[in-house]
DNA sequence: TTAATACGCAACACAAATGTTGCATATCTA
DNA sequence: TAGATATGCAACATTTGTGTTGCGTATTAA
């Protein structure tokens, strides 16, 4: 099993959630652009996307005199693998090898009988 | 779109992901039990279960003079479709519907022709 | 009852994260 | 060329996060 990403520690603050989300549906966008819709400064804005391109979630390109940043859609679908892969391991644990559907309570039910 | 959850902050942490490991495969521990396999007091490792159970993480029961933590499986398959979702509004934004197996690399070339 | 075990809460210390401002540099446009 | 626009970097201020220690309380076991 793989070690841990830390590509949660990327998506733990709001703000950079927000621009993921508005990058999953504008295909790209700058720094100063996305300052103008949010209350913090551009410079905010800017480390917060680096950040998100450490974390392999984004990706830039230099245009002009602006940086355009995208969205790796990749590492998204990653980081949902490795939270699947916990929740598998959850199913296996308790002996069971399917029915992802079954409720919580019927979880912690059969749990400690 | 459901709005983000905080279920990343919790999982930002490389001892409250350990401890999701942990959990995925021993079905229940206490902050005692795992603290004596970590570098950390007792203290530090209950106030991490605290925060996993904030975000809906884990469930805990008290048991006698313990209380033992166990995994909420289905917080993690959430959290997973939130990233999956995402992922695929991306590839609506592309103007594609499937193939997530396509290479990043490939995604780069298509973007910006 | 007494001692040991397991918790929870609170006060502190310190490092990391987040935001601001100021300023220098590069690029586009008139 | 000159002005406007877009960045990047650095210094600073504040807030959060993470870990420690100390201490009081509940539960188990001798």
């Amino acid at each position: 099993m793989p070690e841990s990403p830390s590509v949660f520690a990327a998506l733990s603050d709001p703000t950079r959630r927000l621009l993921v989300d508005w990058l999953a549906s504008e295909e790209s966008g700058t720094a100063t652009e996305f300052s103008a819709r949010l209350p913090i400064s551009r410079q905010a804005v800017a480390r917060h996307l680096q950040e998100l391109e450490r974390a392999g979630l984004v990706w830039s390109e230099r245009a002009g005199r602006e940086t355009r940043f995208s969205l790796n859609a990749e590492s998204l679908t990653e980081a949902a693998r490795w939270l699947d892969a916990r929740a598998e391991k959850w199913d296996r644990t308790l002996g069971r090898l399917k029915h992802h559907a079954e409720s919580a309570h019927g979880r912690r039910a059969a749990l400690r009988p």
